[in-house]
RNA sequence: GGGCUUGUAGCUCAGGUGGUUAGAGCGCUACACUGAUAAUGUAGAGGUCCGUGGUUCGAGUCCACGCAGGCCCA
């Protein structure tokens, strides 16, 4: 069509639409353009938590972009300049897993020669690099389809030899403010294969193992003292223990505490030790008693003669409960060591408070040994109870068990001994005089009245993967930052993040900040950055925060002639490797680099590597490769203004971004955060791909589009809420929104273009447009106030949702509908002109309100707004809307809602008496009982009459008499007034007289028994008018005039013909602007009449120059049914 | 075991500060409209608001204890 302006679509492919304002926005550098035209404004800071590119991407990651990318582009709608720099997070345990599996091989293997089936670090290291960025081309792929802006081209990487000197730097200003030191966690260890277990190895099948182990209950003999006291009913010399359950006897040396729990209920009991038969108080559990203590044996009173009855041979022993206390009050207790070998250097031995206790088992006390249990050492730790520990040679604390899992030499009794019998060859397990040192301990303990009970027991336990003996939790050194001694500061900064959900910086990530313990550096691993840091056999140590650095440290070493000569010839490589450039940060290249320290020591890099989480916490610096260049860039974008991931990052990313930057930079490394919830499947389960219930992205992009996609999972759910991700709902979003819109938009070009309309502002002053025009306007302000809101706070659902609102309810099925009329007849008047830039200026609008969540389809409807022959815009190249708030009139759309109130009642009285719409009715009558319910009516009776067909919208209001009221107790109101009194109260209001209530309405109070009521106590409302039909609806009450009379009839048979007519133009493809000649033929008075007398209208309505009713049509004539009438007629385009 | 979180119609979700008739969309049923028409409109059916106790004149809403799902941590 020649001369057209707005395109017209007659079927909408929203897949390919994406695709063509893809290759729109490639061609035309869109993104580029939408940062340079920002250029001098404000920036808005985003980072991006990368991706690991070691997989395929999945739906969630479509989730998680859409946040993303919502804000980014609103920003930059608002005028900021939004940076998004990319990134891959490129290290780590899942890449060097998914290495091992597709060789083939296992850890074991590496380091190992070629012959023996290993791999050298350097290969393996070099699989893994390859490995990570095998996906890539799939990542890039589906950040363009989803339509996710992110700078690819200049992406930052973990591995690089400049992020990874960074991270350097970033560690060796941690040192130098004494942050990061070397200690020691608790971990996973297998004596027999001499390392240290990851989390991953001990959940591989076949580890747990059930075992009957040596048990003991122990007795821990209580110290007198102040805190004790109550203990000691009426002699301080009475022997009072307290009992704990241990399946490792062996770490009773090691014990330094004893955990319980506050709340749980403890009792002191009278009882008499199975081995050396006398009397004992001992404290344990409550409900625990049983499990230790036979009923038989239970009597009434400490004093009871069973006590002195008792004979060393009886099977049943005496007992009795002494007194009952919550664990809270042992709290300090101190008792005597059970098992002196070793003194601790700080005092030790008390009763401390633990989390972890439970009464399920044992006796509701844990034996703690802080270097034999993690949860040990953390409670020990925070109580300030030093572990047990000896020096070595060289002067450093160690466990009182080696590392090959034998007892030291100060615990004499047992020096030598392996602490499990296990470790002992089958030789020495069969003498008959063997005895595993967990009895030899019980068996010392009994005689010593410090064993209560000894007995087997089965329960399942860790072992070697690799030894299949099993493991011990040990010690291990590990190297750790020191987030302890900042934590005050990481608490208060967080208060002033703005966190979406509130609750997840306030609850999950404030309490494990309050929670907070020292961050382990360490990881015992291959594929990751080096921990910078050499140290010599003594313990002299140096961290280095530069390639300069190190260069310099290798220099002076080679110059120091301490260094062996292939220890010289290794770092003359490495040296010659940095002058080429073509040097490599990563082991083994590093572990083969030796410094020599001040005593003229060789000094050797310690061998972890980091957590990789340190590495994408250290991005805000290093992906800039600060400080070594950019130094401005990064001042500018740093703190981030919005980051967002999914809420399991809690602990990760947002804990290491929030650590590095309040530690090293004092600052918060973000404002705003979203924390995104789960995408489930429909059934709201885990999609994993080895369930196959994980949904392809790229299958469900090209069948929907992105747009619909984004939509759907952005009004669904809020993004914090995990996501039942149904495709029914991308369709149904799809429908509903995206159909109606282009409807709308379809609408609007078709009769723009018929009227050669093209939008150039508004000619029209909106005080001069109809009613409608400023309702719907109104209605778009508030909108744009409200959207702006909520993508203010964070909050695109709401945002979405209000859109959608806006365009299904307001815009197509309440403005088009009834303004249909206003586009298809006659010439192009001041109020279609009016009708047409209103209709615009919403579809422009809604268009850029969009456009963050749906970019394709907004861009796409934007541009067609614009007209075809605009080749340069973009929705995303404008400026957010700015509402305007004179155009706001509340009481506009008070008036409308009013409106369709009204129109929904009688729509339902018509269908409830069969009445159809093209039946036009004489009037409704609307009881209104004040003035100004009655002034917003009457605004908009024009629309409620021609929207349910009626000559005239009436009202009744008090005056007239004939109103019955109904009154009823406003509670509200009453409710602080009578409080106890209400049931009365309301029984007498409801009772209320006529006259009372007209007393009432006049006095505006009443004494109505013994209750002083007010008018404001009451709402009043009428629901019926007697004689009429009506529908009532919140407090609004309709009533319809449903008499027809033979006028009326004639205007509604009349109708019936113009629909007929209009079909049958229809079917004959006859355009909208043919005119038309209608002959009918007079076989019925009563059709004859109708029609004649509505001639005008209905010719006007059909476009007929004339409408004759002849006799005979001579048999040329088409015949239709109409009701109770027979059409005969013929119609012929002038 | 702990922290956080969710539970409202067949499905997906709304329901400031407690107020007596708990809403929407989809789906379903029926009807209307037929110049937005592979659209659209209207109406109807459909609910022990997870359970049990408690506070209150009054609880979907507040409190306690449970149950079930989810995430993270032990």
């Amino acid at each position: 069509m020649p001369g057209v302006k707005y395109q017209q679509y007659e079927s909408l492919d929203y897949a390919q639409i994406a695709a063509e304002v893809l290759t729109y926005w490639n061609q035309n550098q869109v993104f580029e353009q939408s940062v340079a035209i920002r250029d001098g404004q404000p920036t808005f800071t985003f980072y991006e938590g990368p991706p690991s590119a070691n997989g395929t991407p999945g739906i969630h990651h479509v989730m998680a972009r859409t946040i993303k990318d919502i804000f980014c582009r609103y920003k930059t709608l608002q005028g900021f300049q939004v940076e998004r720099k990319g990134g891959w997070d490129t290290h780590g345990l899942p890449i060097e897993l998914q290495v091992e599996k597709e060789l083939g091989i296992t850890k074991d293997h590496i380091g190992k020669p070629e012959s023996e089936g290993g791999i050298s670090v350097e290969d393996y290291n070099r699989k893994c690099r390859e490995t990570v960025m095998r996906f890539t081309d799939q990542w890039n792929d589906l950040t363009q389809k989803m339509g996710y802006w992110v700078d690819l081209d200049n992406p930052y990487v973990t591995y690089k030899n400049e992020y990874i000197e960074s991270v350097w730097y970033l560690l060796k200003q941690l040192y130098d403010k004494n942050l990061l030191y070397k200690g020691y966690t608790i971990q996973p260890y297998s004596p027999k294969a001499g390392t240290g277990l990851s989390s991953h190895e001990l959940n591989m099948p076949g580890t747990y193992k059930d075992v009957r182990d040596t048990t003991i209950v122990a007795q821990f003999k209580v110290k007198p003292s102040g805190k004790s006291g109550f203990l000691f009913f009426d002699s301080a010399d009475a022997d009072i223990y307290i009992l704990a359950w241990t399946t490792t006897p062996w770490t009773l040396p090691a014990n330094s505490a004893l955990t319980v729990g506050a709340n749980i209920d403890y009792v002191m009991v009278k009882t008499i030790n199975p081995y050396t038969h006398v009397v004992v108080h001992v404290v344990m559990a409550k409900n625990l008693v049983g499990r230790w203590l036979n009923e038989k044996g239970k009597v009434d009173s400490r004093n009871s003669p069973a006590f002195d009855a008792y004979l060393p041979t009886d099977k049943i022993t005496p007992w009795t409960i002494v007194s009952e206390f919550k664990g809270q009050h042992l709290e300090g207790i101190e008792y005597e060591q059970l098992m002196p070998y070793v003194q601790p250097d700080k005092p030790a031995f008390r009763v401390i408070l633990g989390d972890f206790v439970t009464t399920e088992d044992g006796t509701g006390i844990v034996h703690t040994s802080p270097t034999f249990g993690a949860d040990d050492f953390r409670v020990a730790q925070a109580a300030g109870i030093p572990p047990i520990m000896v020096k070595d040679e060289t002067g450093k604390d160690v466990p009182i068990v080696d590392k090959h899992g034998q007892f030291v030499d100060e615990i004499t009794d047992y020096a030598g001994r392996y602490v499990k019998e296990e470790y002992y060859s089958d030789e020495e397990r069969e003498d008959p005089d063997f005895k595993p040192t967990d009895v030899l301990i019980a068996i010392k303990l009994k005689e010593e009245n410090k064993a209560f009970r000894v007995e087997k027991y089965e329960h399942p336990y860790p072992h070697c993967w690799r030894t299949d003996k099993p493991i011990l939790y040990y010690p291990l050194d590990s190297w750790f930052i020191r987030t302890t001694a900042k934590k005050d500061r990481l608490v208060e900064l967080n208060k002033t993040i703005n966190w979406q959900p509130e609750s997840t910086g306030t609850g999950r990530f404030g309490n494990w900040l309050e929670n907070l313990v020292d961050w382990n550096l360490s990881r015992s691993r291959f594929w990751g950055t080096p921990l910078p840091i050499w140290r010599s056999e003594t313990g002299e140590e140096v961290c280095i925060g530069s390639v300069d650095d190190m260069k310099k440290h290798v220099a002076k070493a080679q110059e120091s002639g301490k260094l062996t000569a292939e220890q010289q010839a290794k770092n003359g490589e490495f040296l010659q490797k940095l002058a080429s450039g073509d040097y490599d940060l990563h082991r083994p290249y590093v572990d083969e680099v030796y410094f020599v320290s001040e005593s003229g020591q060789v000094m050797q890099r310690e061998s972890d590597l980091i957590d990789v989480w340190f590495d994408s916490g250290a991005m805000p610096y290093a992906q800039w490769h600060y400080p070594f260049e950019n130094q401005d860039i990064f001042k500018k974008a740093f703190p981030a203004d919005f980051i967002s991931e999914g809420v399991d990052q809690t602990r990760g990313w947002f804990f290491t971004l929030h650590a590095i930057g309040v530690m090293l930079f004092d600052s918060v490394a973000f404002k705003n955060v979203v924390s995104t919830g789960l995408v489930l499947d429909k059934n709201g389960n885990k999609m994993s791909k080895r369930l196959g219930n994980a949904v392809d992205p790229f299958a469900t992009l090209a069948k929907y589009g992105p747009d619909a996609t984004r939509w759907y999972m952005i009004t669904n759910a809020e993004p914090w809420d995990n996501l039942k991700f149904n495709t029914d709902g991308i369709g149904e979003v799809q429908r509903k929104l995206f159909g109606t819109l282009s409807n709308t938009y379809n609408f609007f070009a078709l009769y723009a273009n018929l009227d050669k309309f093209s939008f150039a502002g508004r000619t029209v002053p909106v005080a001069q447009r109809p009613e409608l025009d400023r309702w719907i306007l109104s209605k778009l302000q508030s909108l744009v106030l409200e959207v702006e809101e909520q993508f203010d706070s964070y909050n695109p659902t709401k945002a979405g949702r209000a859109v959608q609102d806006f365009v299904n309810d307001q815009l197509s099925n309440w403005y088009v509908r009834l303004s249909r009329r206003r586009f298809w007849q006659g010439e192009l008047t001041t109020d279609k002109q009016a009708a047409y830039e209103t209709l615009h200026e919403c579809l422009t609008t809604v268009s850029q309100l969009m456009s963050p969540i749906a970019p394709f389809y907004a861009d796409w409807l934007y541009r067609n707004l614009t007209g075809i022959g605009t080749n340069d815009a973009s929705v995303h190249l404008t400026n957010f809307p700015v509402a305007n708030q004179n155009l706001i009139d509340t009481e506009l759309e008070r008036s409308m809602e009013l409106a369709q109130q009204v129109s929904s009642l009688v729509h339902s009285l018509r269908k409830g008496h069969k009445l159809k719409v093209r039946q036009p009715l004489s009037r409704v009558l609307v009881p209104v009982l004040n003035t100004d319910t009655r002034r917003q009516i009457e605004h908009v009776s024009p629309i409620i009459m021609s929207e349910v067909n009626v000559k005239a919208v009436e009202f009744v209001d008090d005056a007239s008499g004939i109103l019955k009221k109904k009154v009823k107790p406003n509670f509200k109101a009453l409710g602080p007034k009578f409080g106890k009194q209400m049931k009365d109260v309301a029984a007498v209001i409801t009772a209320m007289t006529p006259e009372q209530l007209k007393q009432l309405e006049e006095a505006n109070s009443l004494q109505l028994g013994a209750y002083d009521l007010q008018l404001a106590d009451v709402e009043i409302l009428t629901e019926d008018i007697p004689g009429w039909l009506v529908a009532s609806e919140g407090g609004l009450t309709v009533a319809l005039d449903v008499n027809v009379t033979d006028e009326l009839r004639g205007e509604g048979i009349a109708r019936d013909f113009v629909n007929r007519v209009q079909n049958l133009r229809k079917d004959r493809d006859f355009s909208v602007t043919d005119k038309i000649r209608i002959e009918l033929e007079r076989n019925d008075e009563t059709l004859a009449t109708a029609i004649e007398s509505n001639q005008e209208y209905i010719r006007q309505e059909v476009q007929a120059v004339s409408l004759d009713l002849v006799s005979d049509l001579n048999g040329s004539a088409v015949e239709i049914e109409m009701d109770e009438f027979q059409l005969r007629l013929k119609v012929d385009r002038v």
